[in-house]
DNA sequence: GATTAGCACTCTACATCAGTGAGTGCTATT
DNA sequence: AATAGCACTCACTGATGTAGAGTGCTAATC
């Protein structure tokens, strides 16, 4: 960020942030002046402001309403000026409770979390499961369910189970799968589940394999079984943003109701914050949610005891309560590592 | 229904609702006497509409405008005037594809059905899933996951898969896992989920399991392992209303996206209408969806090959294109039912 | 006796038009 | 540098008028 600023052009700017955040308005000088401890007339408060405008922090909405911050005004907020503040006693005993208060199962927990992050936030709480093909391989079991169907079931460490119904050409009686999966336990062990999946293409190539029909044959089911699907994502509180006054017309909120249909897009957007540790903020156009919707995402990573990595973090307006929901992000998602290295 | 009409009644009762359904606005004498095959003058029309007003089948918003049909016009109307459009080839087509594309397993079915259902009638598609608990037990398997949790995997004949993470007291070895879900798999081979449970209870009673602390372990364990959840719900296309002119207030819509963030709630109404055979239609103030809401329901059962039944729909205004929506609705119900019994 | 033409009436939607007030930018003053 | 003053802009509000859609009633017509 390249923006230098005088100590009071900061505070004004402050000052407008807040406030907006708090009433959605445009904010005018006189209310600066007013609401500021620093005692200075609207008139050099406008003059302030004009500049602040001049560099692109600022906007009006027109001639003789009060001005509104850009999204390059937030930036600046998060980076310099948001005096972050505590997250309460009461807010953390309610986080915990409800990450608790589901079953013991990896997605409960997620799924309980997402719905903490919203109701706490205000806004809409998002999970991303740690993606299962990073986990480790515990267990990988058949099941034959038709004459030409088998359940395969791939459990990680983490208590993940995936689950995939493989048609199979011929009719295979019960012990030759009880001892495709005992070879295909052996090989896949200790084996992140991608990793797995080189080993068995790896394998498929190799002489010895080839001329035993059963093993071909079980490494080609397992192949269709650990080529899992996408990730799971968890998204709680979509309700909430038709609080927000900024979307209560009709147009806006259809936008970003499609962004959240298609999961798989979504998805894509939200890996990028995976790449870097603590919190990251996302805001307006910065966004990758459904471009120039007014959107913006603070998140954080998570990490299960073995290392994988999820995401979770709130989805709100621009125009969204930074000080507290950065701290709310923050603890949530250090709380969720703990509970999850102690399973 | 106790209502009685004239055919002429009838007939512009229907036009009065068709022209609604299409228009969404109050509809007037003239345009019924114009649209109107049969030639009346906008005069005679009039005085029909205000017996059918007298009658409760219309009501109009203010003096001049025109006429809006009362759900129970829409009852009438759905009972005895509506003419049932055939599904086209096309749509046809278009619900098989979607059900096909997926994966085999039946989650993945189901989920792409409501897709279908909503693309179709451009209103909300929902899919109920069948009851866990009425399907037929398959296998158990249980897999250590830490030093004192295990993970029970159980799989029933339609190839759905429920896991639970279950805490043990004790550490319990592999070898004690195997023989407790080889017990437990003899004991309930061919039950229904629920049968099993059921078993399993008795079983704990019996004075030979009692000193025998394994099996009485295992029947512990397994007694959580069955104990599962609710059904699961699909709902798709709910962006989709937001197309719908009446719902274009956020007020209303919120109330709306209120009611499916329960599914519990939701789940708990549409079980009500699982005990009829056929398509079944709830129009406004009787849907049990947040009452007043001026939302229809329309629904079927569907079997799976083993005869447990779930239930799929549309959900829409009232003002809902009835004609269209039902045979969608009947015909995806039966394609279902088709698909899922092939399996 | 049912149907219809005619007409007065009602009410909404829309446009127009001040008046008001919030807020600004500029300039002159402190 | 800070501020007071002032003219100016512009959205918002409420009043007013008009057009149009639609009704209900009555009297004429088939």
């Amino acid at each position: 960020m390249d923006v230098e600023l005088s100590a009071r052009s900061r505070q004004i700017l402050e000052a407008i942030v807040e406030d907006y955040i708090a009433t959605a308005e445009p904010v005018g000088s006189s209310a600066v002046a007013r609401r500021h401890a620093l005692t200075l007339s609207p008139a050099t408060v406008r003059n302030v402001m004009a500049n602040l405008e001049e560099m692109g922090l600022l906007t009006s909405p027109h001639t003789s309403a009060g001005r509104v911050p850009t999204d390059k005004a937030y930036r600046f907020y998060v980076d310099s000026l948001v005096g972050l503040r505590q997250v309460t006693r009461e807010e953390k005993r309610h986080i915990i409770q409800r990450c608790r208060q589901s079953g013991a199962g990896l997605p409960e927990i997620l799924k309980e979390t997402s719905r903490a992050l919203s109701s706490l936030s205000n806004y809409m709480g998002i999970v991303v499961a740690p993606s299962f093909t990073s986990d480790i391989f515990r267990h990988i079991e058949f099941i034959r369910i038709g004459s030409h169907k088998v359940l395969a079931i791939l459990v990680s460490t983490n208590g993940l189970v995936q689950n995939r119904l493989i048609e199979t050409g011929d009719d295979i009686p019960e012990n030759d799968l009880l001892a495709m999966s005992n070879y295909l336990n052996e090989l896949m062990q200790g084996l992140t589940i991608s990793q797995a999946r080189e080993r068995i293409l790896a394998e498929m190539q190799s002489e010895k394999v080839q001329y035993d029909s059963m093993m071909s044959q079980a490494l080609r089911i397992s192949e269709q079984a650990v080529t899992v699907g996408g990730d799971e994502i968890f998204v709680e509180g979509q309700a909430r943003i038709l609080d927000q006054p900024e979307f209560s017309d009709a147009g806006r909120m259809k936008e970003i109701f499609r962004a959240f249909e298609q999961k798989g897009q979504m998805l894509r957007l939200l890996n990028r914050c995976m790449n870097a540790d603590g919190v990251q903020i996302y805001i307006g156009s910065e966004t990758p949610v459904s471009q120039s919707a007014g959107v913006s995402l603070i998140t954080s990573r998570f990490t299960t005891g073995n290392n994988t990595i999820g995401l979770l973090g709130v989805i709100g307006p621009t125009r969204m309560g930074y000080s507290s929901v950065i701290p709310i992000v923050d603890y949530t998602a250090r709380l969720v590592s703990r509970l999850l290295s102690e399973i």
